[in-house]
DNA sequence: GTAATCTATGACAGTCGATGCCATATGACA
DNA sequence: TGTCATATGGCATCGACTGTCATAGATTAC
């Protein structure tokens, strides 16, 4: 599975998926590429829906059928993580260290968007560089990654066979997991290429699992 | 210092308060236990500054000139976190580990606010069981703390000798600090009182504490 | 192929949060 | 008391959304 994968959804045939879905799907990236342009330009805040709308030549209205609200447009990526984050984590055996798995879903993000088709992955650097100028959108994608990490914090606690309202250690494990991801991802501040994506989100699991005490997340 | 210092300014006297500074604490403080009452009793979204205005007798103008915006009412108590978690940082020896330092600063503020006059006690009580209902706030609140995180990190990196755009370590720091914070004050789900609070924070403290391997955090 | 149907879109009106501007009221101070 | 600074309210306006309805175009049934 590729980053783009969301962008398709799957290849059962043009039969399956008709000329309708295609060119939604169509719409929505179109929508995408011609927000995150405007963004870059003059800004996320001074960008307004009725511009992004026009850019496309759809309305505004329109617009918030593709994207709830303008802050989905920068989130929207975050879907696709989650989705190879509890997809890996599934797909672990029950009896590894939680945050060893924790860090094996992290490289099965980093590799999607890593691995995605060149438009895709100008997307990303674009998204990211942006987050670099505008601080509130860090802020919007962090509270996002708060809400993966509940979801996640879930899982880790099923899986410890623990009650994830009693179990501190739980989302202490998925707390740290999410900072190391955090951290990988946006300490940048160099070139901004994905190969240094990459090399940072390597550098930082590194970091994370040489801090930790070897078995500090097995306890009961 | 206590947590309600920040309504008070300070007591120099009468004289160098006036009535002018004092009355505009007391509307403050007015305005955000209604506002507070209302999202409890209608919901945060279904409540508009119309209506808190409305009940404190103000105009919404007004209102605007106290808190920025709605989402200050949640987040205002954030704002004196972290002043006390920079205080803190600020007043540990140079040479202490950071992040032993960072579990200073956090039972710090945690001591702030255990130790707070009741209605201030009252009011952060009120604000931590509306969030467990209103998963937007979590949001807001988190998207608050990474702007602290940032700031944080960069006096972590300062004190380590080091540039904060090129050195993970001091952002895995700090990450992980404000992790164990997290857990300590966000997952409750029981009683809800001060005491449980401080018993929650100081076990989070104690878990982050003993999973962490000695002098990880001394590295360069 | 035509009719019935489903659905994506646009237009419009309306709500709410937020901001700038100006007039006025009220505390501060000489 | 009079002057000055500032807190407030009212108004106009913008921009993000949302509900509703009519319509055009795609899909399906016959």
């Amino acid at each position: 599975m590729t980053y783009g994968t969301l962008c398709q959804k799957g290849f059962e045939g043009v039969s399956t998926v008709g000329l309708r879905e295609r060119k939604k799907e169509k719409t929505r990236l179109a929508i995408l590429d011609a927000a995150l342009d405007l963004f870059v330009e003059q800004g996320y805040e001074s960008t307004t829906v009725e511009q992004i709308a026009g850019a496309v030549e759809i309305s505004p209205r329109t617009f918030f059928r593709y994207f709830a609200n303008k802050d989905h447009l920068v989130l929207w990526f975050h879907e696709h993580g989650k989705a190879i984050m509890l997809e890996t984590l599934a797909s672990r055996p029950q009896d590894e260290p939680p945050f060893t798995s924790l860090m094996h879903a992290l490289r099965a993000v980093l590799a999607d968007v890593a691995g995605s088709a060149p438009e895709d992955a100008e997307r990303f650097l674009k998204l990211r560089r942006l987050m670099d100028e505008h601080p509130r959108l860090v802020g919007l994608s962090v509270a996002k990654g708060a809400e993966t990490e509940r979801e996640v914090a879930e899982v880790i606690a099923a899986r410890r066979g623990v009650d994830p309202d009693q179990d501190q250690l739980s989302h202490l494990i998925v707390g740290f997991a999410m900072s190391t991801m955090r951290v990988g991802f946006e300490c940048p501040r160099r070139d901004g290429t994905m190969s240094e994506v990459t090399h940072r989100v390597a550098e930082s699991i590194e970091l994370a699992e040489r801090s930790l005490r070897p078995g500090w997340d097995l306890r009961h």
